[in-house]
DNA sequence: TAAGACCGTCAGTACTTACTGTCATTTTGA
DNA sequence: TCAAAATGACAGTAAGTACTGACGGTCTTA
């Protein structure tokens, strides 16, 4: 095989199912619809992917975008509260932007697919954990009041995840407001309220 | 028609529609299950809906639980940020958590359902006007610092929302923490960021 | 030019599923 | 106790859908 001209074909198939599912759900899509956008058959869709299900875990797979946080928490973090947490901030929201539409199914379908749910929840989990972490030796530090901290990490998770959500479903809340000033804004409420 | 015993049947068969569905998603779910769960036959299902997307609909319609925000601004706003922050919130989370099983399905199928999306996301508009133009009051008395008013109610909306949906999802990063007292370290966050 | 990789068309299979019709049975209320 | 209402059992329809097989065409490459 070619190699090259069967990747392209795999891709626009994997992508236009990406698409479809993200916007119908996976039981709401047909293999002929996502057969149609992307321009092929149906049948050369079950010639590239042995089944309906095989097509998308082979997408998530080849389109699932993961960078790891413990090593950016290890390389980048410098105990500063306001730089720390718009270097988190910036980093989660660009996975979670990047993954927009795996998010989308998982939300819809992660019931049904397996092993779906546990990979997009296993990050979150971690983080958590790493900005509790962060926390507590900032407390230790004396650079933040004391409090909580990991209801502090939970607090400013779900802020980020809320953030993203509306950013992903093009929340119309968000139209007038810049994303990127809101992140800014956000973090710099979190320091105001974590700083002695 | 008796009424009351079929409103009992009617009633047995939408919660059972709207169990499987917040779990499996409207393309998920088969008449017959909905039916089975109920207790009764498939044929009794269509005897009191027309058709499966009626049965959803009716479900929405008879336990959509909507408050009216407006009217909990007019009359519980007592200008003290800490109390007031409090009370919204507690009134937002008790909403989503009434409605947590209608927000799955919207969530998994709202792109296909119609009226879904429209009256799950006119809420949460409208509570961002309010909660902006109570910022800027706060702002005005001289009881916050000056801060952006609409940035504040869209951080104080998504840390709720972000919340709620983890809540909604079991997800396990709020087991260990008892939900309440993370609403009440939440605004008592925000309290700490906005007083002057 | 010949072989092989890739693709389309079309027909077809097996299964699911929303929904209907018929008839007998049970339950309910006056 | 009787009539009406509600339900169940069962068979069946029509449409959709994942997936396959057979054949032929096109394009690249050696």
């Amino acid at each position: 095989m070619n190699g090259k001209q069967k990747m392209d074909t795999s891709d626009k198939i994997m992508m236009a199912a990406i698409d479809l599912m993200a916007e119908k759900g996976y039981n709401g899509v047909t293999t002929q619809e996502i057969a149609e956008k992307a321009g092929y058959s149906e049948k050369t869709l079950f010639r590239h992917f042995k089944s309906k299900q095989n097509l998308l875990e082979s997408a998530f797979n080849r389109y699932h975008y993961a960078e790891e946080m413990k090593i950016l928490f290890q390389s980048k973090i410098q105990y500063d509260l306001q730089s720390d947490l718009l270097m988190i901030s910036r980093n989660y929201q660009n996975i979670m932007y990047c993954n927009r539409k795996l998010i989308l199914i998982s939300s819809k379908d992660g019931g049904n697919l397996p092993s779906f749910h546990e990979r997009t929840h296993k990050h979150p989990q971690q983080l958590k954990e790493l900005l509790t972490e962060y926390f507590k030796q900032m407390m230790h530090k004396g650079k933040i009041i004391q409090t909580d901290p990991e209801i502090n990490a939970l607090a400013f998770i779900y802020m980020n995840f809320g953030a993203a959500m509306g950013r992903i479903n093009a929340d119309p809340m968000l139209q007038n407001i810049p994303f990127e000033k809101f992140i800014e804004e956000e973090v710099q409420l979190f320091t105001r309220a974590l700083l002695p």
